[in-house]
DNA sequence: GGAATCCCAACGAGTTTAGTCGGAATTCGT
DNA sequence: ACGAATTCCGACTAAACTCGTTGGGATTCC
């Protein structure tokens, strides 16, 4: 249960572009060198992205890529399952008929395990906008960030675990 | 985001073990055959879980495999982390030092979403047992499941009735 | 002794990952 | 018109991983 670099690059890839989000197009190379990732890697991952409609591209001098949406509305969900495909931790819970991937699939108990496995991810990872992350960024370099009890399955935004996540012994 | 067949497999096995907990050694022929998985894989899988001293096993004829605890003492978590690795969506939220993982990983935003991420897949995993599987499946069968029919966003069922959610480690 | 069963190590075909490479097409500024 | 910047596209590859298979050895029960 690891992402490839596909999914990190690219949340990496679209977290630049919403920092830049109306300045118009940004070229890559410059993504590239800020998020230190290879620029030929990254270009097939915008060339996901543009194909899913995430961003816009721009060709020739000063083009470059931009966001195609507000970043309040594109979610690291929208992002990593371009990248990674559907987050389907088995077949029967892909789309699609269950019984084609398990002819079990209709008594089997596991069955249930996975799905709610991935509901789970699927809540954590569209509860979080770009925006937010562009926000949390701003409340740690500010140092500023709150405390919140609310556990690993809170939705109510990244700012509000921060305290949890940078307590690391 | 899927999980291997080892996980798939390991958690259908020891499932299959659950069933048949306190009847004496299970042979892996039988296990096999009941869960259709390939024999001499599974050995491999099982000697994984052996050596995580979540099976035991004795040799020779009459022997086999046993659960190691009482199914209620082991969860889903416990057998896909020993199958399928860490549970780690990104290598700096693995134990070990972040930075050396990535020398941003203090300021890092987006490391912030893999270990929500983490924790989510963790708390779910670790929340149902083998014990509330083996239930489940006696609800599935006696065909009077309410618990589960509740939509995505169910949190009822699996886990959280018995209530038999265990350590955090 | 023989059948059942676990234990171990190696092999391998196929797929995926994480890129690299080379060049074509498009656009901007001058 | 030209050249630089940039996206776009397809092919290639080394390494790792997945999903097993093969072949034998050790142990235990009857």
């Amino acid at each position: 249960m690891r992402l490839s670099t596909r999914g990190k690059y690219g949340v990496r890839a679209m977290y630049d572009l919403a920092l830049h989000y109306g300045e118009g197009p940004v070229p890559l190379k410059a993504t590239a060198e800020r998020q230190m990732v290879s620029e030929h890697y990254l270009e097939q991952l915008m060339a996901g992205l543009r194909r899913a409609g995430l961003v816009t591209s721009s060709r020739g001098a000063q083009g470059g890529y931009e966001l195609a949406r507000s970043p309040a509305d594109i979610t690291i969900g929208d992002i990593v399952r371009v990248l990674e495909g559907p987050i389907d931790p088995a077949e029967c819970v892909a789309e699609g008929d269950p019984v084609e991937a398990c002819e079990r699939a209709d008594e089997c108990t596991m069955r249930l395990v996975w799905k709610k496995l991935k509901d789970c991810i699927n809540r954590v990872l569209d509860s979080i906008s770009l925006k937010d992350l562009c926000d949390e960024t701003a409340a740690l370099v500010s140092d500023s960030c709150g405390s919140c009890r609310a556990g690993p399955d809170c939705t109510r935004g990244l700012g509000e675990t921060a305290g949890t996540a940078r307590r690391t012994p």
